[in-house]
DNA sequence: GTCGTTGCAAAGCCTTTGCAGGGAA
DNA sequence: TTCCCTGCAAAGGCTTTGCAACGAC
């Protein structure tokens, strides 16, 4: 049976109050605010056990690498600001899965999009 | 200036051959069959020059790790068959880069998109 | 003969794992 | 008290790098 310390505490509350995917580094940084001796492999092992109880999931950014965001949200892509380098959620969904350019035989169950550009804060300055 | 090698010819042919995007333990085995004594090292290297000549590109896929192939294709995404786990290229883009879901303020410049189903060949059988 | 290239082995990242001590229940 | 969890350090993958020998030109 799964324990609460306060570094597993610490973790979970991470991903409850971020909007956006984090990598490991981040959250290990965000948990040591909390948790200063939280250690790299307690993230880890936190980690996949989020994983494995499907809260939280693992996205393969192309630009940013591994990161992780929890579950549960509506379907969304990601856009990249290649100023700030930020990943950003938009909410919605720009593919048109019917349409087009699906070779025959070929059946679509799901899809991931990556947008890159420039987000609104860098767009001005 | 850079020298033609059997090592660098067998991994230039490899890319010229294949339509989807290869692994590095694919080229690796590739390119031994051409020149048994190729080197993981040999094709990192020689990876590296053909991404910085512009030669091939870098994919990161979020089932089957990085990729390459070359350049100059048609703008095409990718496939990936649950199945058979191959990585195929579809041509054309079924994105709507206009239409939408982009929130005010972002500008899309690029985009990646990676579609998960079942190939023709797996959805007979 | 140069000097870019290669194979090998060592070294670097990032991630996982073994282990003993510590803490939640 | 139990035994899950943590920190630390060592070990695994994958990729890069140092080095001496090799070979394209």
């Amino acid at each position: 049976m799964k324990r609460q310390t306060v570094q597993r505490k610490a973790i979970e509350g991470i991903f409850r109050e971020s909007d956006s995917p984090l990598g490991v580094e981040e959250i290990l940084k965000l948990g040591q605010r909390e948790v200063p001796s939280l250690n790299r492999a307690t993230v880890y092992r936190n980690l996949k056990l989020l994983l494995r109880d499907g809260l939280i999931q693992k996205i393969v950014h192309p630009a940013l690498g591994i990161l992780y965001e929890r579950t549960g949200k509506a379907h969304h892509h990601y856009f990249q600001c290649r100023s700030c380098n930020r990943a950003f959620e938009l909410p919605g969904c720009i593919i048109n899965e019917s349409g087009g350019i699906i070779p025959k035989g070929f059946v679509v169950e799901d899809h991931e999009v990556f947008l890159f550009g420039v987000c609104p804060s860098c767009v001005v300055s």
